[in-house]
DNA sequence: GACATCTATGTGACCGTGCACATGCGAAGG
DNA sequence: CCTTCGCATGTGCACGGTCACATAGATGTC
């Protein structure tokens, strides 16, 4: 469409200032918008703007105000359901708000590795860092390193001093627990997430909570590593020790490799064993039998992040939120004793 | 850690070349391995630059060359198993280059929004862009758009001129339609992905070109959506007319969905109907009746991709792949007639 | 020995913005 | 009527790199 061939190159805010016929700052102060500025000269400006197809050069605002309207996600977790949803929305939410995104994925999570993305982020100047960081460890490093740079969490970190957000998910873990309690069921089984997790830990307060509340004896909890295969040999291993009537696994994957397992050993989910999961993925609904699990929001949660981080960065106070509450979502996996 | 205080500013390359007692631009042409300089002189500069801690600004750098050394992936769909592993090892092979990555998500695929994205990178300065661009439409936009800046199109598009990139979808719908056949079916339905889905369409075609060859007379095939709801209710409708003893569906959730619609209308899978996925996500292997299904190395994609459109970028002749061939992956969801 | 060539390095301009400061002008205030 | 102030705008520089060109010494060539 544009008009091609002819050498000239980019225009600058100086090409824009001569066709208005005013100086480059003036230029600057209608794209910044600026208070004093006649409304009869930004017309003109902007008049000129359109007419040259004119765009700021971003590089070049970058290097002047060392900050580069550039939201950096920072992402410890490797394509589970949750976090890649969270991070969409994110990316939607920072780009609406006129930030581009740039991501990093920590290929470990040792204190170095952390040290280092952190600085790379920083040599990218971005302005505010979204981190995903699900890990205990990971978090606490953050929390000292990220001096300079507004930043955000998004796991559940109890008491923390920074801004956090998250899911409630003890609150999540609690409710499902307590629905397999209102069934009957006394001895219940975790299967929990791996150790240095936050929100392993959240879950499994959420059902130690639930637990003692009603009086009931605990089991040591199953340290699974969030996957289905692990899910799959725990269901076969618990099969001989049928000492429980239900398990609440802290994700979903975990819960359908152990149904899995489980009609791998002859146990029949729900008439002899109910099982319930977290995190209400896109197959939970669909699988044999429909798995009982916690709705999260994550979108909210990647939107709520960005809201956050913005204001951090815009110096404002930080929104108040009510805690995204997650949903129980009751479905065939779990039944009466 | 660092002695925080000293308002000192970071340094920049002049500072490296006074302490090194060289010019700045003898500074540049070490970093950017200039061929004649001496080695002490090199030293000298190295340990300089040790010494102040000193990282080159990006913005500066980008600014000057015009180009960010920044990779934008432009993304047209919407948190599925697939392109959301793709896009990691993406990231992961540009930053192991030292490039960025920023990712854009297409909020809808209209050639203006399409447009709007290609120009939003370009503002970005991007140095290339991978492209996850499933629908035809986008496809074809993107290539008459993308002018100026390298692009790689991660999809299967027979007979494109520029750069793409895929598993070769076709063989792997053919493959696992060949099983199906060799099982003894000869009645086969497929479920497809939507009308202007690229991959929709070579999944397809793998399916009639295997139907065909074998003689086999082919039904035509349900639309469906990609979502295991769609699956879902397809099998319930599917139900009522029992003249096939086969399913080839086009992704996996569309497989689960469709398994739990039988369920639900009373058929057994896989003794009464067989049915078949494509892509191998993590849950297909723990669902029940585990699905039989076409593994796809997304993370090899992922790299090549970036291999490929780095060497665009520099002005190399694309490196020749194999084709990236999906596997069989042969599980319990069928069976023999 | 004069000149061309190559190597190693330095000098200054320039990329496109925003910022600090200066300036002209009209309104408000005494 | 003069001073003071706020508004609207302009001037020049700085940000931190790279590029084009200049320069000085070493080496080779006839």
């Amino acid at each position: 469409m544009a008009a091609s061939g002819e050498r000239a190159r980019v225009p600058s805010i100086r090409d824009v200032a001569r066709l208005a016929g005013v100086s480059h700052q003036t230029v600057s102060r209608v794209l910044n918008d600026h208070p004093s500025i006649r409304p009869e000269t930004k017309k003109r400006v902007q008049d000129a703007i359109e007419v040259l197809d004119y765009r700021p050069n971003l590089a070049a605002r970058a290097l002047v105000t060392s900050r580069s309207r550039t939201i950096g996600v920072l992402s410890a977790t490797i394509g589970e359901y949750g976090p890649t949803s969270s991070i969409a929305s994110i990316e939607d939410a920072a780009r609406a708000e006129g930030y581009s995104v740039t991501t990093l994925n920590l290929p470990e999570t040792t204190p170095e590795a952390i040290g280092d993305a952190i600085r790379q982020l920083g040599r990218e100047q971005v302005s505010g860092i979204v981190a995903l960081a699900p890990q205990v460890r990971v978090f606490n490093v953050l929390r000292g390193m990220a001096a300079g740079v507004p930043i955000v969490s998004l796991q559940d970190a109890s008491g923390a001093d920074g801004f956090t957000l998250s899911a409630d998910q003890v609150a999540g873990a609690r409710a499902v627990t307590e629905h397999l309690i209102s069934l009957g069921h006394t001895d219940i089984v975790h299967l929990a997430g791996p150790q240095d997790w936050i929100e392993a830990e959240s879950r499994m307060r959420g059902y130690l909570d639930a637990m003692r509340e009603a009086d009931l004896q605990t089991f040591p909890p199953i340290r699974g590593d969030w996957t289905a295969d692990f899910g799959h040999f725990a269901g076969i291993e618990l099969a001989r020790r049928p000492d429980f009537t239900a398990v609440f696994a802290a994700n979903d994957l975990m819960a359908i490799g152990l149904m899995h397992g489980f009609r791998d050993a002859g146990i029949d989910v729900p008439r002899q064993v109910s099982v319930v999961g977290f995190d209400d993925i896109p197959v939970a609904a669909h699988v044999w039998p429909p798995l009982t699990t916690v709705h999260q929001d994550f979108p909210a949660l990647g939107r709520r992040a960005v809201e956050m981080l913005l204001a951090e960065i815009r110096g404002e106070s930080a929104p108040e939120y009510a805690p995204v509450v997650p949903q129980l979502r009751l479905r065939s996996s779990s039944a009466s004793r």
